[in-house]
DNA sequence: GATATATGTGTAC
DNA sequence: TACACCTATATCG
C-alpha cells in the first residue's frame, strides 16, 4: 500500500541490512525463478528510490527493479539461531544477507533490468520529490502545457513522481487547487506552493513511516482518520461543507468545491 | 468462507 | 475507458 513515502523509507530501512553483502536471492513462490538465479551469491551495492520504484544494485551491474503497485508488501525480518523466518503467503523474492532476510509479496513489477535497462527506467520517471537531484521545473514545465487537469498530472508519475492517491487529494486541498483545474492554468508560484507542499508532506510520511497531513499529528498517538484532512472524509475540516467524491484518472478524490479554486 | 476494496501501472480497444 | 495484473485485509454472513 504505497505511495514514495514508503518506497524512500523501505530504501532507508533496507540498507543497513543488505547493501554491501553478498545476497542469497530465492524465490519461494517460484515465480521468479530465474531472475532469483541470475542474482544470487551476488553483491548488492546500492538500494535507491525513484519515486515509487525501488531498485537494488547489485556488482555485475543488474539491478533487481521492484514496484509495488497496489498489492504489493516488504516483509522484514532478522536472521535468527535456528535459521531464516519462514515465507509468510505467497513470497516472489526473498533477498538474505548474513542478518537479515527482505521478503516481497505481490509486486506489481519484479525484473531484472541492465545498464541500459536501468537508465531507460530511470529516465522515463518524472522529477521525485523525495530526491535531492529533482529538478522541479521540468514538472512544471508539462504541467504548464497541458490542458489535463492538475489532479490527473499530479498523479502522473512521468511529471512528478511519488504522489500518489491519498497525497493528491490532501495536497490539492491544502493549497486550495480544484483538482479539476488544468494544468495550464497553474501559475509558476502555485506550482511552488505545490511542489513544496508534495516534499514537506512526503517527508513526513518516511519520517513517521505514515501518511500525515494534519498538523501535529502523530501516528502513535492518532488514528488514521485524524491524520488526513479530506481523503475519505465527508465534511470539510476549514469550511465544514460538504466533500465531493470523483473519480479523476480512474482514482477516487475528494475536493471541497467552496475551499478549492478551479483556477 | 465469500466478497469487496485498496496508498498503482501498463496495455489493448 | 476497461481490464489485467494478483495479494492482503476488512467486512459481512
Amino acid at each position: 500500500m504505497p505511495e514514495g513515502h514508503t518506497i524512500h523509507r523501505e530504501a532507508r530501512d533496507q540498507r543497513p541490512m543488505l547493501a554491501g553483502q553478498i545476497l542469497t536471492v530465492t524465490s519461494p513462490q517460484g515465480r521468479f525463478a530465474e531472475g532469483a538465479a541470475r542474482l544470487n551469491g551476488q553483491r548488492c551495492l546500492a538500494i535507491e528510490a525513484y519515486g515509487k520504484h525501488l531498485l537494488y544494485r547489485f556488482a555485475t551491474g543488474d539491478a533487481l527493479h521492484i514496484h509495488l503497485g497496489l498489492f504489493g508488501i516488504f516483509r522484514k525480518s532478522e536472521k535468527r539461531e535456528d535459521g531464516e523466518a519462514e515465507p509468510k503467503g505467497a513470497v516472489r523474492v526473498r533477498l538474505a544477507s548474513s542478518s537479515h532476510a527482505v521478503d516481497i509479496n505481490g509486486p506489481n513489477t519484479c525484473e531484472v533490468l541492465d545498464p541500459a535497462q536501468e537508465v531507460s527506467l530511470i529516465g522515463r520517471i518524472g522529477p521525485d520529490v523525495l530526491r535531492a537531484d529533482a529538478v522541479a521545473q521540468k514538472a512544471y514545465a508539462k504541467i504548464a502545457k497541458s490542458r489535463a487537469p492538475i489532479g490527473v498530472l499530479l498523479m502522473d508519475q512521468s511529471v512528478m513522481a511519488g504522489v500518489g492517491n491519498i497525497y493528491r487529494s490532501e495536497i490539492l486541498w491544502r493549497q486550495k487547487i480544484h483538482p479539476e483545474a488544468p494544468g495550464s492554468s497553474i501559475s509558476e508560484v502555485v506550482f511552488q506552493g505545490l511542489w513544496a507542499d508534495a516534499v514537506q508532506l512526503l517527508e513526513i510520511g518516511v519520517r513517521e513511516n505514515a501518511i500525515i497531513t494534519v498538523e501535529g499529528a502523530l501516528p502513535s498517538r492518532s488514528k488514521y482518520g485524524e491524520r488526513v484532512n479530506i481523503f475519505g472524509k465527508t465534511q470539510c475540516p476549514a469550511c465544514g461543507g460538504a466533500i465531493r467524491v470523483f473519480e479523476l484518472a480512474s482514482r477516487r478524490v475528494y475536493a471541497c468545491e467552496a475551499c478549492q479554486a478551479r483556477g
